[in-house]
DNA sequence: GCCGTATTCCTACCG
DNA sequence: ACCGGTAGGAATACGGCG
C-alpha cells in the first residue's frame, strides 16, 4: 500500500547482523508511524590513481576482501572529485563501522585515497535517497514489526524508495517542554549524591505538570516524568539546556536511582549523538539553548532573555531565581513555592521559544537535510556542508574527508575611514549579497581552481585582482550550481509569498524557509574559508574578498565622478550624502559597470559617526536609532552605561542638543551616586572562551569565574559570567565578584563612573567638544568648555 | 620600587 | 567547530630613574 510520509527521526539498527534504517514520523492521516528500511546498505569509496587498470584492481579487491562478512559488494564505478573524473570503487558494507575496511583497503595498490567511510549510514540514507527531514514523502509499504514494539500507531516495512512529496503542512506536533530543578546544599549538584527535586513540563495541548521531591526523596520524582512522557507521548521533546545540562543529569541519576529512563519511543534510552545534542530516538530531542545561538540580537543568552526577545513573556513578568540562591528556596518551606512557580515558569518559556522558533527550526532541517534535532545543534558551517553534500551527491561528486590542516590567514575586505561628526541626510548604498554574486559571476569553486603550475583550459579563465588566483569559465563549478539554486529559489519563495496572506501558516512557513535560504546563501563564503571545510581551497575565499575589495573600490571611483560625498563604507556599502538625483544615476552607472546589483538601504535623516570604524548611530525617518559597533549594542557593557550612551545619542541626534545631553548625564550620575541605579544595571557579562587554567592575564570576569568555582560550581568554556567591581584596592581582578554573590552597598560606584559610564557618554560627546569635567565638575565651578 | 607608556591578551562586535 | 577587520579595556612588560 501505498502512504504519505513525514519524516521526524531517524536511526539504525543492526537486526540479525543486518543493518537497517528507522524512519520515525507521521502518515498523512496523522498517525505515529515507523517505517524500516532493510534495503539500503552503508558504503563508502576507494578512488583510484589516474591510468591504472580499474577493472583489474576491483577483481583483486574482490578476491582478497569479497569472501569477508563485512563486505557486500564491490563495484567500479565513475565520479568526480573536485570537479574531475575518476574512476572510484564503491565498497557496500554490512556494518555500520566502516572506517577500518576503508583504511585496510585503501592501502591496495593503485588505491590513492578512501572517502565517504566517514558519513554515517543514517547520513548516507537520506543523502542517497533523497529523503528529507521535516519533508513529505511517498512510497510503497507492507506490514513490518520490531520487537520491543516501538510505541507508534504503524509499523510498516518500506517496499519502495521514498519520493519527495510536494506538501508544505506540518504534522499536528504533540510538543513537551520540561525544565528541572537539582538541589545541593552547597555548589553545583552532583548527579551521585544530589537529588532532582523537581521537574516541570507543559505541552502544546494546555497540560502544565509539576513534580516536586518529598524533600530529597526524588525518585518519584523521575518516575512521574517518565510515565508522563509515556502517556503524552511527545513529537518533540524541548528544554533549555538539555542537551548540555538536563539530560546528562537525569541520565547519571536514573543510574544511580536504578530508574529506568524510558522515555523514547524504541525502548532505549537517551544518548548522545552528532555536534554533541541528545538523541532521544523516535523524537526529536530540542534544545531552544543551540537555537539561542542564531538570535545575534540577544547577548547574553538566558531563558528569560530569549523569551523576552521573541516576544514569549515580557521581562519584569516572571521572578528568576539565580543558581547560586536555588538551595535556600527550597530549603525554606515558604520560598519553595516561589521555586515551584519559577520551574514551572521555565516550562512555559520553553515551549513559547520553541513554538515561536519551529518554523525556522524544521525548514532549516528540510532545506539542509539534517533531522531536526541535530540541525538545532550544528553550527553554521556543519549545516552548510551538509547542504553541500546533498548538492554532490546529485552531481556524482564525492564527499571528501575532513582533514587537519594549517592556519593561515588571507587579506579580507575594505573598511572606510567615517568622517567624524553627524551628517545629514546620508543614503547607505549597499551590494545584494555581494559575495554569493562574486562567486557566481567568477565561477570561483573548489573544482574550478586552476593553481598556478596548471596549464589554462581552452574557455579561459577568470583571474582575482592582487591575488591573481585562476578559475576556469567553463563549465560552472559547484558553488556556483549551488548558490544560483539557493537565489533562485529563495526568489520562488517570495514569488510565492505574495499571493499569500502574511498572518497564513503557509504564509509563516514560507518566510522561514526564505530566511533559511538567505542564512545559508550568505554562509557559503565563510564556509570556502574555513580550514574544518571538506571542501576547503584557500584560493577561493581569497579570490573571493580580492573581488569584493576591486568592487567596492571602483565603487569609490564612480561615485568621485558624480561628484558624491563619502562619509564611511564596509565589505559591501558605502554611505553618501544624499542626493537623489545623483544618486540613482550613480547607481545605474555602478550597475552597468560591475554587473551587480546594488540599491539604496537606509536614508538616515541624521547619523554620526566617531573616530572608529564600525561604530556609528543613525537617525531613521521614523524617529528610531540604528545603533551599529558602539556601548549600546555589546554585550558586556553594565546596563548604566548602555542606557546612558543610548539616550544621549538620542538626544543628540532627535533634538540636535549636547547641552541637554550634558545635563542630562550629570542627572545620571547624580542619581547614581545617591544609588538610585538598579544593582543588575551594574552586572558585567562577560564569556569564558578557554578553560580558567589556560588564561595568561588574570582577568576580571576569569577571577569572579575562579571565586564561582571555590564555591563549588562548575565554569566550563562558553559560560557567561556575570560579575560586579567591588570597592576596595588593587587590581579590578581583585575587586570582580560574581554578582550573585555581591549586592548594591559593595559596589565601587567611582569605578562604574570612571569605567563605564563616562567613556560610554564621552565616546559620543567628545565629537562636540564636550570635556569629561564639564560631567564630573559641579556645576558652580565648572567653566564651560563647550558650546562655542 | 614607582611611574608612565608600549605591548599583549581578551572579548565582542561589523558586514 | 564560518571569514577577516576592527575597537577598546585591562593586564603586563618595559624603560627610566641616583
Amino acid at each position: 500500500m501505498e502512504i504519505l510520509f513525514y519524516l521526524l527521526d531517524i536511526n539504525h539498527e543492526v537486526v540479525d547482523g543486518r543493518p537497517e534504517i528507522r524512519l520515525w514520523g507521521f502518515d498523512n492521516l496523522g498517525n505515529r508511524v515507523l517505517i524500516i528500511d532493510r534495503s539500503f546498505l552503508p558504503s563508502f569509496y576507494l578512488i583510484l590513481g589516474e591510468d591504472v587498470d580499474g577493472d583489474g584492481i576491483a577483481k583483486s579487491l574482490l578476491e582478497r576482501w569479497g569472501d569477508n562478512p563485512a563486505i557486500a559488494g564491490v563495484e567500479l564505478t565513475d565520479r568526480r572529485y573536485f570537479g574531475k573524473p575518476v574512476k572510484a570503487v564503491k565498497v557496500t558494507c554490512n556494518v555500520p563501522e566502516m572506517a577500518r575496511y576503508a583504511e585496510a583497503m585503501a592501502k591496495t595498490v593503485g588505491i590513492k585515497g578512501h572517502v565517504e567511510d566517514d558519513l554515517r549510514y543514517a547520513s548516507q540514507y537520506l543523502v542517497a535517497r533523497d529523503v528529507y527531514p521535516c519533508g513529505w514523502h511517498v512510497l510503497e509499504v507492507g506490514e513490518g514489526g520490531i520487537d520491543p514494539k516501538p510505541r507508534v500507531d504503524r509499523v510498516y516495512l518500506a517496499k519502495s524508495v521514498p519520493k519527495a512529496f510536494e506538501k508544505t503542512d506540518v504534522p499536528d506536533l504533540r510538543i513537551l517542554s520540561f525544565s528541572i530543578i537539582c538541589y545541593s546544599s552547597r555548589g553545583a549538584p552532583r548527579p551521585e549524591s544530589n537529588p532532582v527535586v523537581i521537574i516541570s513540563a507543559a505541552t502544546n495541548t494546555g497540560m502544565s505538570k509539576q513534580f516536586a521531591a518529598d524533600d530529597t526523596d526524588d525518585g518519584p520524582v523521575v518516575d512521574s516524568f517518565v510515565r508522563l512522557i509515556e502517556e503524552f507521548d511527545p513529537d518533540i521533546i524541548v528544554g533549555y539546556g538539555n542537551n548540555t545540562r538536563d539530560w546528562p543529569y537525569l541520565i547519571e541519576r536514573c543510574r544511580k536511582l536504578g530508574v529506568k529512563l524510558a522515555v523514547d519511543r524504541s525502548g532505549m534510552e537517551p544518548h548522545t549523538s552528532a555536534y554533541g545534542h541528545i538523541s532521544v530516538t523516535g523524537r526529536a530531542n530540542l534544545d531552544v539553548n543551540d537555537l539561542a545561538e542564531d538570535l545575534l540580537e540577544v547577548k547574553v543568552k538566558t531563558l528569560e532573555n530569549v523569551a523576552d526577545f521573541l516576544g514569549v513573556r515580557k521581562r519584569g513578568e516572571r521572578t528568576i531565581i539565580e543558581d547560586v540562591n536555588i538551595s535556600g528556596y527550597w530549603e525554606d518551606p515558604e520560598k519553595r513555592v516561589k521555586l515551584l512557580a519559577f520551574s514551572e515558569q521555565n516550562a512555559h518559556d520553553i515551549l513559547g521559544v520553541c513554538n515561536a522558533t519551529l518554523d525556522f527550526t524544521t525548514q532549516m532541517a528540510n532545506l539542509v537535510g539534517l533531522p531536526l534535532d541535530q540541525v538545532e545543534a550544528a553550527a553554521v558551517g556543519f549545516r552548510v556542508e551538509w547542504y553541500l553534500i546533498r548538492q554532490a551527491f546529485k552531481l556524482g561528486e564525492l564527499v571528501p574527508a575532513r582533514e587537519e590542516r594549517p592556519y593561515f590567514p588571507y587579506k579580507g575586505a575594505i573598511v572606510l575611514q567615517p568622517k567624524v561628526g553627524i551628517h545629514e541626510k546620508v543614503a547607505v548604498l549597499d551590494f545584494r549579497s555581494l559575495y554569493p554574486s562574486i562567486m557566481i559571476a567568477n565561477n570561483a569553486s573548489p573544482d574550478t581552481y586552476i593553481p598556478p603550475d596548471q596549464p589554462e583550459p581552452r574557455s579561459g579563465v577568470y583571474v582575482a585582482p592582487e591575488v591573481n588566483h585562476k578559475f576556469r569559465r567553463e563549465p560552472p563549478g559547484f558553488y556556483k550550481l549551488v548558490l544560483s539554486d539557493l537565489i533562485k529559489a529563495r526568489q520562488q519563495i517570495r514569488d510565492r509569498m505574495r499571493g499569500l496572506g502574511p498572518k497564513s501558516a503557509d504564509w509563516r512557513i514560507l518566510d522561514a524557509r526564505q530566511r533559511v535560504v538567505k542564512t545559508c546563501t550568505n554562509a557559503v563564503y565563510g564556509y570556502a574559508g574555513w580550514i574544518g571545510a571538506r571542501w576547503y581551497v584557500k584560493p577561493v575565499a581569497e579570490a573571493t574578498a580580492a573581488w569584493g575589495r576591486y568592487v567596492i573600490q571602483q565603487t569609490l571611483d564612480e561615485a568621485k565622478k558624480f561628484g558624491l560625498e563619502v562619509v564611511y563604507g564596509d565589505t559591501d556599502s558605502i554611505f553618501v550624502r544624499h542626493d537623489p538625483e545623483k544618486t540613482g544615476a550613480f547607481l545605474k552607472a555602478v550597475e552597468e559597470r560591475l554587473g551587480l546589483d546594488i540599491r539604496p538601504d537606509e536614508v538616515y535623516e541624521r547619523v554620526l559617526f566617531t573616530e572608529a570604524k564600525k561604530r556609528y548611530a543613525g537617525l531613521l525617518p521614523d524617529g528610531r536609532l540604528d545603533i551599529v559597533g558602539l556601548e549600546v549594542a555589546r554585550g558586556d557593557w553594565c546596563e548604566a552605561a548602555k542606557r546612558v550612551q543610548e539616550s544621549v545619542l538620542r538626544i543628540v541626534l532627535r533634538e540636535d542638543s549636547p547641552k541637554k545631553a550634558v545635563v542630562f548625564v550629570r542627572g545620571y550620575l547624580n542619581g547614581l551616586k545617591s544609588g538610585r541605579v538598579a544593582y543588575r544595571d551594574f552586572v558585567i557579562w562577560k564569556t569564558l572562551t578557554k578553560p580558567i587554567e589556560s588564561y595568561e592575564v588574570n582577568a576580571p570576569h576569569v577571577a569572579a569565574a575562579k571565586i564561582l568555582r571555590k564555591e563549588g560550581w562548575e565554569m566550563v568554556v562558553g559560560d557567561k559570567v556575570g560579575y560586579v567591581i567591588v570597592k576596595g584596592k588593587g587590581k579590578i581582578y581583585d575587586r570582580a565578584k560574581p554578582y550573585t554573590l555581591s549586592n548594591l552597598s559593595e559596589l565601587d560606584l567611582d569605578y562604574y563612573i570612571a569605567n563605564q559610564v563616562l567613556p560610554a557618554a564621552m565616546r559620543i560627546l567628545e565629537i562636540f567638544g564636550v570635556k569629561e569635567s564639564d560631567l564630573t565638575v559641579a556645576e558652580a565651578s565648572k567653566t564651560l568648555s563647550m558650546f562655542l
